[in-house]
RNA sequence: GUCCCCUUCGUCUAGCGGUUAGGACUCGGGAUUUUCAUUCCCGCAACAGGGGUUCGAUUCCCCUAGGGGACGCCA
């Protein structure tokens, strides 16, 4: 059987999103379901759009998602060039065989007099079709036209037919050609346009199967009628559903459009949002959901794949309302995130299931990021900073969100009063007691073993101890031990948390929430 | 306006003539965790509406409503 190809084709006239993010997994993915090749063919034709820094922020962000093309700028291939600004010959040599062939035709009618006819048109509520003005000009008023310096385009002479596209998606869709007219192929800038370029590049590059959103549905027929124009054989077809926003919009830029950048900013691992991703619109055999990419890859089918639209729901639009979601910062961003997202649930996964050192290396640039933990101590030997990491990964959605730990650790200690003052062990009459008896065995143990160093299984012993001399048990001890130590009502499991912050700062905390509860209530 | 496509819990979805309409996220309740989170159970929640076809429609056909896309010298 004939080897698959298939390939993603961005303009590079933008960042790259979540829409077409996705259009390019689902390709990547089948052409490794399959065993073929992944292209990345660059659709620069539109000579006004197109920038350089749009080109590498795409290239960026598919790096980043970990989609390798086999084919493509950067690696190349035997198929190249792979920007379509390279390949302008190619298009021009086919054009003039259309044209040789009468199946194509210059056309010298202007910009303005078609917006003309365009809007005459839709003045009456009618369809705009070209007229075919230049459809019959014969080869003297060609050469003539052409003498006196008149630009023209070359348009496809569109033959009146039902053509019919077989989609994998979709189904059979027919479509009458007498409804599209006469199509540009060629620009009057010499580029080649977009229907026309694709199929040219689609063709030698021997590309399968034609993975898009369905928003090329309609464009498919034009495509068709070169392809047969040619003589060429058809791609199979797979326009698969376009992603919404979560107001069942087409992703905009206030709702959901915002560059793939962003979300590795944020901390989402690309694990994860390919996971997310191939969520949208795809679904697994057994119905699992977490999901590493290689069994995506093992699994995925277009065959699979859902006609109806997805909808991108990771953003509160309450709260983002009013608010361009594609140019606030980062740290704004992820105040408009919806923290309890399917996005964020099976990044929290990702993130549990990452190995050890990998998660550590992935979450120290974060960390730096913080400006909480000194430079010097930011690398992935640094035994404490590694234990603390280790243990705040499941409270994790994003990488990010460490910022949000890390202070407790390494910045000056600040109690809360919202953390004790209503607290009932705060209140309690022996949390004094509790707290210097704890200190002093803390003391005494950092003086048998030196150092700042805390052992969870010696804390767990002297908690007992504070117990048995106090006479106090269960949630009371526990509780207020870990109100008076770390001054806080939540965290790690207690022993574990105090080795973490190092008798230093327990001691530190000892003595500060002991002085609270003395200003609090006076002596008497 | 014309053509094309879509419509199952709030969200992602399974389903391809006969199911108590299943799963996941969220949410609610409970258990475990002497804290929060985790984990584990249990629960709430859907076939857009109306006609057909059929012994039987979520599933097939038509209409309506809603949504999306195309109708570019943009891709």
């Amino acid at each position: 059987m004939k080897e698959v190809r298939t390939r993603f084709a961005p303009s590079p006239t933008g960042y790259l999103h979540v829409g077409g993010a996705r259009t390019a997994l689902f390709n990547y993915l089948y052409a490794r379901a399959q065993k073929g090749k992944f292209i990345l063919r660059i659709e620069d034709t539109d000579q006004v759009r197109s920038t350089e820094e749009s080109y590498k922020q795409v290239i960026d962000s598919l790096k980043w998602l970990g989609y390798e093309w086999n084919e493509g700028p950067e690696v190349g291939g035997p198929h190249g060039p792979y920007k379509q600004s390279e390949r302008l010959d190619l298009y021009k040599n086919y054009a003039t065989q259309l044209i040789s062939e009468k199946k194509a035709y210059p056309c010298f009618c202007t910009a303005d007099e078609l917006d003309r006819k365009k809007k005459q048109r839709e003045a009456m509520g009618l369809p705009y079709v070209y007229d075919g003005k230049c459809r019959n000009l014969s080869e003297a008023e060609v050469a003539e036209k052409k003498a006196a310096g008149h630009e023209h385009t070359v348009r496809f002479r569109t033959p009146a037919k039902e053509v019919v596209v077989e989609d994998i998606v979709q189904g059979t869709v027919r479509f009458d050609t007498a409804l599209i007219g006469d199509f540009i192929i060629v620009k009057s800038d010499g580029f080649a346009s977009y229907n026309y370029a694709v199929v040219v590049d689609d063709h030698l590059m021997d590309i399968t199967h034609v993975i898009r959103g369905v928003g090329h549905l309609s464009n498919t027929p034009r495509q068709i009628m070169i392809y047969q124009a040619f003589g060429w054989s058809e791609p199979k077809w797979a326009h698969v559903s376009e992603i919404v926003g979560s107001d069942h919009k087409k992703l905009s830029k206030r709702h959901g459009a915002t560059p793939i950048t962003a979300f590795r900013d944020l901390g989402y691992t690309a694990r994860a949002f390919n996971n997310y991703m191939a969520l949208l619109g795809w679904s697994s055999p057994d119905g699992r959901e977490y999901m590493p990419i290689a069994e995506q890859k093992a699994l995925f089918d277009i065959a699979r794949c859902s006609k109806s639209p997805a909808m991108f729901d990771v953003f509160d639009l309450a709260k983002a309302a009013e608010v361009d979601l594609a140019q606030v910062p980062i740290a704004e961003l992820e105040t408009y995130l919806f923290t309890k997202s399917k996005l964020n649930w099976l990044s929290n996964q990702h993130i549990r299931a990452t190995e050890d050192n990998e998660f550590i290396r992935e979450i120290l640039p974060f960390v730096r990021n913080t400006k909480v933990v000194p430079d010097a101590e930011c690398n992935e030997n640094n035994e404490r900073l590694r234990e603390i990491l280790l243990s705040l990964r499941v409270y994790l959605d994003t990488l990010g969100q460490i910022k949000k730990y890390l202070a407790d650790f390494y910045l000056p200690f600040e109690p809360r009063s919202a953390d004790y003052v209503s607290s009932e062990y705060f209140q309690a009459e022996n949390f004094s007691s509790l707290a210097k008896t704890f200190l002093r065995l803390i003391e005494q143990m950092a003086d048998s073993s030196g150092g700042d160093t805390l052992v969870p299984d010696k804390i767990k012993e002297a908690i007992n101890q504070v117990g048995k001399e106090l006479g106090v048990k269960g949630k009371p001890l526990f509780m207020g031990l870990r109100l008076a130590s770390t001054g806080r009502l939540e965290g790690l499991e207690l022993p574990i948390y105090l080795a973490l912050l190092g008798k230093q700062r327990v001691t530190e905390r000892l003595s500060r929430m002991i002085a609270l509860k003395e200003t609090a209530v006076p002596q008497g």
